[in-house]
DNA sequence: TCAAGATGGTTACAAATGAAACTATACCGC
DNA sequence: GCGGTATAGTTTCATTTGTAACCATCTTGA
């Protein structure tokens, strides 16, 4: 019984602050804003996250492959698959195969897709923007550098785990 | 067709370049320590991150209501409801009725949940510790208040909206 | 006191996501 | 050239997650 209370009263002591807990805040904060975004872009355009990124390497990186856009976005490649496929189906991307090797997709933006692409940026750059108003520019240089620490260190951990 | 080809160029040269780009910096770096996470409570305990987060808030305020790890947690009341379930179920939480409102349920962590959660704890810190190895006293400083500032200025980006 | 909300929590159903199996094509060594 | 393996991409299925409807209980005000 006291040893029994005393767990109890140890790990109340040792108890993590979810408020307080770096991942915890980086998912919430991650959250907050992609759920502003997504809700912008799906009533405007009907668009996905996942279909906005393809979009954007689109636009930067024409007649890419599929894999191409996973390497690209992170994403994987089922949703990669699902946001072409929608995307074409939309005929925002034309999707047409390699010459050379017919296992590839080589994908663009058509006509309509560079439209839609164009009218999206200045709302995603907006939605950055507003972020980042809030910080100082000590502070933005610092969220770079920490941002790319950060990511090393996660990309570490998921590695050795 | 200038025209046409100017604003294909136009696009272009506005291209946001995804890697750079704020949101999806934060999504990236979010879902690599989440799933990093993820799996380590998984693997070690069989618990999901909500349910992480359920057993964390009631070893810090035991008797919360669900409503209460809605607020503390800011999940939403359907992943509490469905997390305390499943830790009622795996008696790691026991469950009783306040007897003043019968609506609301008192939940507090079992002998077998505080013990789950002292050996959970330590993991958790190590996790966020690693992340933080990688940044200077004053980057973590930064880090702190940039992401109060961030988190502030996405609830305003999510209300205005 | 009792009808009309409001609140706490669960259930049911739909949409998104992920893992694994599958198809088609290409490459490699013999 | 031909069998075995690797790669690109899609489909299938199980799990997760979110939304909305729902039930029970409480509160309020005529």
């Amino acid at each position: 019984m006291a040893s029994e209370a005393t767990a109890r009263q140890k790990a109340l002591e040792d108890a993590i602050e979810l408020e307080h807990f770096l991942p915890y805040r980086l998912s919430r904060l991650t959250n907050t804003v992609s759920n502003a975004i997504a809700e912008l872009y799906r009533d405007s355009f009907g668009l996905s996250i996942p279909d906005w990124r393809v979009l954007a390497v689109l636009a930067r990186f024409p007649d890419s492959s599929a894999q191409d856009l996973v390497t690209r976005t992170r994403m994987d490649k089922v949703a990669v698959s699902r946001s072409v496929a929608r995307l074409v189906e939309r005929e925002l991307v034309n999707r047409s195969i390699d010459s050379n090797d017919r296992r590839l997709s080589r994908l663009s933006l058509s006509d309509g897709g560079v439209e839609v692409y164009r009218r999206i940026v200045p709302m995603a750059r907006e939605c950055e923007a507003r972020l980042l108003e809030s910080l100082s520019a000590q502070q933005r240089q610092a969220l770079d550098d920490v941002l790319n620490a950060l990511q090393a260190a996660a990309d570490e951990l998921s590695a050795t785990s």
